[in-house]
DNA sequence: GCATAGTTATAACGCCGCTATGTATCCTTG
DNA sequence: CAAGGATACATAGCGGCGTTATAACTATGC
């Protein structure tokens, strides 16, 4: 038919149109048809720029992350290290609520498998890297015990994601979500060595003042 | 053609392949058509049964609540309150790990859509109330300091949830995930109130005796 | 013995991911 | 500028998917 003016970045539309039909109508309107309706192009599109929907999956991941590495990176610095990580954990959740579906996929594949270049290997790594610069600040400043700032931040990484998952599938309500981040950051900050009274109030909000 | 005996539980076979077929060759597998070539019927039997692949599915993650507590129930009971808690988080990780793909249909969609029955109810209540039952013994044992021992349960159950979902994806490594669950139990119970020392005792295993 | 309810097989509809194929466009090279 | 190869594209088709309508079969209750 009529021969299109050869968009000369087809790839970056069709990402963009797959984390927005994802986010608006959900994992099963993510197909390589409406994908090609969307962006006013055929299927082959998808096999063209990606290989397959396997391959545009990961370039969604990608898009995922950037938008998570923008949020964090949007977290203001503050003088008390631990509301530092208590300011990230919450920016963190806000991304996965505002992108559920997005937030799915990221965590939702094996990422050995996603073959991305060095600079998405390093965007992604950075997000988690963060946190571990946020843990290293608090070990800095004595406020939790010397130790791996990398295996402190896996420990907070993990407790938020369980969280933020079970909120996600309906297992967790949004205000026994925030109640179980706030505890569970004060129990782990106390555990790592700070002392009550200073986590709890570097954790301020809904951290109910009676406990210990 | 040659009308089948008429199998008196279709339905339990459907099952019963459903769960085969997830553990054994993965999501993709669990198909209307495969289902019905397993268990010598036509796709009908699904609709007949269940209503639709939707409603099958909340079976199967019955099924695997129904293994889950299989586990949990064959934990041996000890004086340690404390290990009594990580021996119940070790057989969840493990219940996981054995059953990946029943794991993540159990948790990836709204549990309040299943509409099952009510001891289908008490039963997978029922998991989470083991763990609440352990805590409270913590609780009384003054091993842990007085608090809600619901509230504490679903900190330690989202951090499991967390590391075992990040160790199913590939985010962790099978070692990274045990020694992150293990130091994560020792800073929640520290932080909940328990001696550093007796702490370590009952988790024991990997965790570094230099930490603390 | 017969109606009624429940279960089943068959066939079809509109989707899906993916591929083979032919064609049109762009970029290189002489 | 012209020739030629590489790239991107639309079309059409394959097999498979969930689901539904229909008709035939079985089993139950009067």
């Amino acid at each position: 038919m009529s021969p299109k003016p050869a968009d000369p970045n087809v790839r970056t539309a069709l990402v963009e149109a797959a984390a927005r039909l994802l986010t608006e109508e959900g994992p099963s309107a993510l197909t390589t048809r409406r994908l090609a309706r969307e962006v006013g192009a055929s299927t082959m599109a998808v096999y063209t720029h990606f290989g397959g929907m396997e391959e545009l999956r990961t370039a969604i991941s990608l898009e995922g992350f950037r938008r998570l590495a923008r949020r964090l990176n949007g977290v203001a610095s503050t003088d008390d290290p631990v509301a530092g990580i208590v300011a990230l954990g919450r920016a963190y959740r806000r991304n996965a609520l505002a992108n559920p579906d997005l937030y799915r996929v990221m965590f939702g594949s094996h990422p050995e498998d996603w073959a991305m270049g060095p600079a998405d290997q390093a965007m992604t790594l950075g997000t988690f890297m963060t946190l571990v610069d946020a843990v290293q600040r608090c070990i800095e400043a004595k406020r939790i015990g010397p130790g791996d700032a990398w295996a402190i931040a896996a420990q907070m990484w993990a407790t938020l994601h369980g969280i933020v998952m079970l909120e996600l599938s309906g297992f967790l309500g949004h205000s026994d979500a925030v109640r179980t981040a706030d505890e569970v950051t004060f129990n782990l900050a106390v555990g790592l060595g700070d002392q009550p009274a200073l986590a709890r109030r570097s954790i301020g909000g809904a951290l109910a003042p009676s406990e210990h």
